[in-house]
Order: C-alpha cells, then structure tokens, then sequence
DNA sequence: TTGAAAGCGATACCAG
DNA sequence: CTGGTATCGCTTTCAA
C-alpha cells in the first residue's frame, strides 16, 4: 500500500481552480462551462471562464457531476457472447451513437453465465448508468428484478421478450426467411429443411415461425420434421442435423440454416452422405459472418445490418433518455439476402 | 423539460437508510459494509448492518464513493476498431479478469481515428477511470500527452512503443514467424516471401524485423524485396503484393502473409497466376481467424492467443494498481504453428 | 468499538 | 447577471 494516496503527478484542477484563475465565482464558473439554459451568464465573464478553464487544463469531473445531478452519462451494454460474430458490430455501433451523445459506454460479456449477468447488472446499477443495452435477453426469461425495479431505461437489441413491451432494436427475420425461400423456390426447390438456431432467443423463434409460415403460404407442405431446431449454433450442431435429414427418401434439395457456422455444418453433412453442394443440395446461411465469402463453395446468406443495430440500439436508448415520456418506440431493420455459390437451381 | 428530476419508480435506498434500519450510525454502516481494515467492527452489529442492507436492497454508489475516495473502479479499454478480429477476443479477455477484481470496462472504439481517440480518452479521463488499456498505441507515436500528465496507470495491449516503457501483453511475435519458417523450410522451401501487414504497430514491424532476421540466420539469401510491407489489411493488399512477386522469374514458391486476410488475397493471386496452392505456392498466414480452417485449402496458420492477452493485459493493470511501485513488469504470449492444408513440400 | 462531523467536486437553489 | 450555500452519498479523521 506504500504511502498513501498521493497522485504521483498532477493534483487535477477543479472547478475552484478555474474560478480562482479567471476571477469570478465558482458558481459562475460552474454556469459558464456547462452553459445551463436556465442562467444566463454575461458572454465575457463566459468566455474568460473557458479561457481560463482551457490554460489550466481543466477536465470537469464526471463522477461528481454525476453524484449532484443523479444523472450519469454512462451506459451500460451487456452481451451475451463475444465470439458469437454477430456481436463486435453491435456493441461498436452503439457505442458509436452513444459517444457521439456524451454518454461512456460501460461494456461486459456474461458468457451466457447467469451468474455473470446478475453481477455485470449489479455493477452497471452501482455505476448508476443512465441506461442499459441489452443483448442477452432471453425470450420466455423476464428482465432481471433489480434492473426493473431500479426504473433505469433500457434498450433491447437484437433480442426482444415474448410478454413485456420493451423499446428493441431487431431484424425483421421474416424478410431475411423469406427472401431466402423464395429464393430457393425460385430455383425450383420444394423439399427445403430449416436447420435452426436454439428458439430461446426472439430472432431464433422468429425465424424457426417465419420458416413455417412462408413455406405453408407459398404451399410447400412439408413434413413438420423438415424444420429442425438444434441446440446449439456449431458446426457440429448443423452437420448432425442435416445428416439425419439426408438419410430419409425424401431428403431435402436446399436447406435454409439459422445462422453461417451450422450451414458450414451442412457442407460436412453434404460431404459425407457423397452428395455435393449446390448440384445436389442448396444451402443457405444467415447472417454473413465473415469468411462466409471464401469457404467452398461461398455461401449464399443473409446479410444482418449488425452494426447499423447497434447504432439504431442506442439511438432509441438516447430519446428515451432525453425525453423520459416518450413511448416505447422500437426499430426494425430489414437484411437482404445475399446470393453467391451455395444455391443452384433443384436437380431432381 | 416536465416535473425534474424525480425517479418514478424507488429511490434507491442509501447508507443512511441502512443505518437506520440497523440502528446504527451511519459511519459504522459504512465501516460495516466495507470491511474496514483499521477501524475493527463488532461481528455482531456488522452481521446486523449487512442483514439490514441485504434486507432493503442497498447497493453502494459507485459514485458516491469514488467521488470520496479519489478511486474509482473503473478502467477504460481503448480498441482501434474492432471489425478486426483479433480485437474482440481481447477486449471479452480484459473484462473477464477486471470484473472478477471489481473493475467496470469502460469501452471504446476508435475507428483508428485520432481525433475520437483524443475524445474517448478525454472522457474516460473526465470518469476519473482508475487505469487505462490500450490496443490503440503506435509504434512510432508517444502516448497523449492528457494520459501522460494524468498519471494514470496504464498497459499496452498487443502492441508496444518503440521509445517509452510502458508495461504491456504482446505476443512474442519472432515465435510465431520462426515456426512458420522453420516449417516451411522442413517443406525444402528456399524461395520464401514475406507478405506483411503496416509496420506502424509493434506487432507487424516485429513480424518484419523476425522475418528477416531468421530467414537471413537460416541462410535463406533472400532477395530484399521478398518481404513486402503492404499499406492496408485487407484481401486485396496481399493480392497486389504476392501478384507482383509471382512475376518474377525466382518467383517464391512460399508466401508468410501478416494476417489471415491477406493470406486469402495471396490464394487470389495464386489463380490469377494460373498456379496452385499449395502445389505450387505455399502459404501461411497469421492470427487463426475464425472459418480460416474453412476456406479452399484450410489455411495453414499461426495462431495467437489473444482472449488470453486480453486477460494478461487485465492482470497486469490490477498488478499495477494494487501495488503502485510495482515495475513496470510486461507479459509475452507465445503463439504456435496450426498446420492445415495451404502449406506443401516444395515442387521446383 | 462507535458517534460526530468534515468534505470530495460539482450543481442549483436562493438572494442580491 | 453573479455570489453564497446547501447538498448529492459516501469515507475517514477525530473524539468519546
């Protein structure tokens, strides 16, 4: 612990040190610098005060700034994962927004760990952040007892909740879902499986119900069994999947998978039942995750808007926090399917 | 602005209504509650105090306190621009390791722009953050002079400074391009290319510098210009420059790239040039990318722990912060050769 | 071992 | 338009 508490260069300067320097008040100076609407302040002492307040290096103090006002400018993003690769454009992007607004961004990963959530929400809470992002939300799990109690606004992004109307920040899927469809039966294809990510999430449930619906719509009738929900989001996961779809009499001529890495899965399952990708089977991802350009063959996806998300996440989380009556608007950005070499019309 | 400043939901119960409810004074709630090393608690009245806190939902203010004791614990990550895929890995590392001693993440992104750099330093500065992380530092350019003068602890991350000690986690990159060379060379390659990423960060100008120095002590004789340092990081960039190389009459029958990325652009100019890899061309790349084990022909890569780093970058900081004479101790991470299927004997 | 009181740095009321 | 002053929630010195 050595010697105590001593900064070892600067002592920072205060507001009093600004106010001694220009030789006004400190709640002049106080006025003059953060330039309050209600009190006027003569232009010259307010220009001598930043004149002052800039030779002598001032940097007000946010942390008592914050302890007066009861308003932080920090906000709080939590994420569920960081290796999933969707996740590092949405956190960028609302951070993005939220600098451009003053506001710091508080950033933790829970590892899809419980525990990690509660103490990263503890935390953000103890900072008194002025408002929460979050992308962990899980559909059937309601939103963590403190966070509602403590009143603090919040943003879903990416993820929303089946019962409780919060502002969200997601991806129509239905649009990503059907352009993949139609797509595929614009092809010719009318055995195609749905190898989908868990439904635990709203954009997994969502694009499991907008296969369903749009294949019933567009008359395909498949057997139910051709829509498979996987309980992870790996390869493997994929792979699995699809070799047990391969194996019937029936087997599908295109899959649509829930996300990049488990169509990558489909390729193997592809591989080894000695078919091959697309002559005789389609394949199509979702979300563009890097790379998906340069595997063999490319694959044709959806392309997510991720980090526009973000910045459209912590855009709403801003008009809330500026206008704390405004309703629970939500945003919905739409993806666009991206056609490259996993897809080639129906052989059979 | 409507009614003011009201919560609607709970004011958040503070020390004082826990004392209350304890029935004791403040102070010794707050002694109670922080386990105060000098001023002894009686184990019952403490028992009392944590009861009553747990009881009404307490929770410190972060704020509060860090106004009062000149600390906060609060440390800002600063990342140039995490659509490079290395940063991820490295910020979820350091908020790993900095949650588990107290710490919140402030995070930033960049965009390796200085004048957001200078801005999101500010205010991590202006929250009064107990230290700083950076994966922003230059080779070449001294630290801000705000941070300097600020005093604040801090440690480099994935990169260093040519001129000032400052405590750091770095991969030990001359591992890394001595595997891949060494391996190459047990391929009986000879004619070996460097195609490097900008030497603006410590990690690419040691990349270099390794390359030249081993290939020069295993008595390769490599013409100078076999170790071309591009602009940019992208496909495109490693295209260009292996495109030029494969014009030449001693063409390189191996190519080391800096990163994955470009490794992929060398594929491209290997079919430009009506060549294969790796019958005719070899190639390794850097960083192990996610889906790089997926690309046509997996690439053979040196992977770097960087999740890891992020973590030793953590540890490191709260080292320093624990014990402010500590010196300025560095960590150095060590990657290793994954051998896929870009690489292959020597043909000519 | 506990109570009393000062004060961190800023804002916002109140007078003047 | 500007000066004085209370105060945010907490820690910590000083007394008791």
């Amino acid at each position: 612990m050595g010697t105590g508490m001593d900064d070892p260069a600067a002592a920072k300067p205060t507001l009093r040190d600004v106010a001694l320097a220009a030789g006004v008040h400190i709640a002049t100076a106080s006025r003059a610098l953060s330039g309050s609407k209600t009190r006027p302040v003569n232009p010259r002492t307010a220009a001598a005060v930043r004149q002052a307040a800039a030779k002598i290096g001032y940097v007000p103090d946010q942390v008592a700034r914050s302890l007066r006002t009861h308003r932080t400018r920090a906000i709080g993003v939590l994420i569920p994962d960081m290796s999933n690769p969707v996740m590092p454009p949405l956190v960028s992007g609302a951070e993005q927004v939220l600098a451009q607004h003053g506001y710091t961004t508080l950033f933790a990963d829970t590892d899809n760990d419980h525990a990690a959530e509660t103490q990263r929400l503890a935390a953000f809470l103890s900072w008194r952040a002025a408002g929460l992002i979050l992308a962990t939300a899980r559909r059937d799990q309601p939103l963590a007892p403190e966070v509602v109690n403590s009143g603090v606004p919040l943003v879903l992004m990416s993820r929303k909740l089946d019962a409780t109307p919060v502002p969200s920040a997601t991806i129509d899927e239905s649009v990503g879902i059907a352009q993949a469809l139609d797509y595929l039966i614009s092809l010719g294809h009318r055995r195609i499986a749905y190898i989908g990510v868990p439904t635990w999430t709203s954009a997994g449930y969502e694009r499991l119900m907008a296969f369903r619906e749009i294949t019933r719509d567009r008359g395909l009738d498949l057997p139910p069994d051709f829509a498979v929900v996987c309980e992870g989001y790996a390869e493997r996961d994929g792979e699995a999947a699809l070799t047990a779809l391969l194996a019937r009499p029936d087997r599908p001529t295109a899959v649509l998978s829930g996300n990049d890495m488990m169509a990558l899965g489909c390729y193997d399952a592809i591989r080894r039942a000695e078919l091959r990708c697309p002559a005789d089977v389609s394949v199509v991802g979702y979300n563009d995750m890097p790379l998906t350009h340069r595997v063999d063959p490319p694959l044709t996806t959806v392309r997510v808007p991720y980090f526009d998300l973000g910045r459209q996440a912590a855009t709403l989380l801003v008009e809330v926090l500026n206008d704390r009556g405004s309703m629970n608007r939500s945003v919905r950005l739409t993806p666009r399917l991206l056609v490259r070499n996993s897809t080639a019309p129906a052989s059979a």
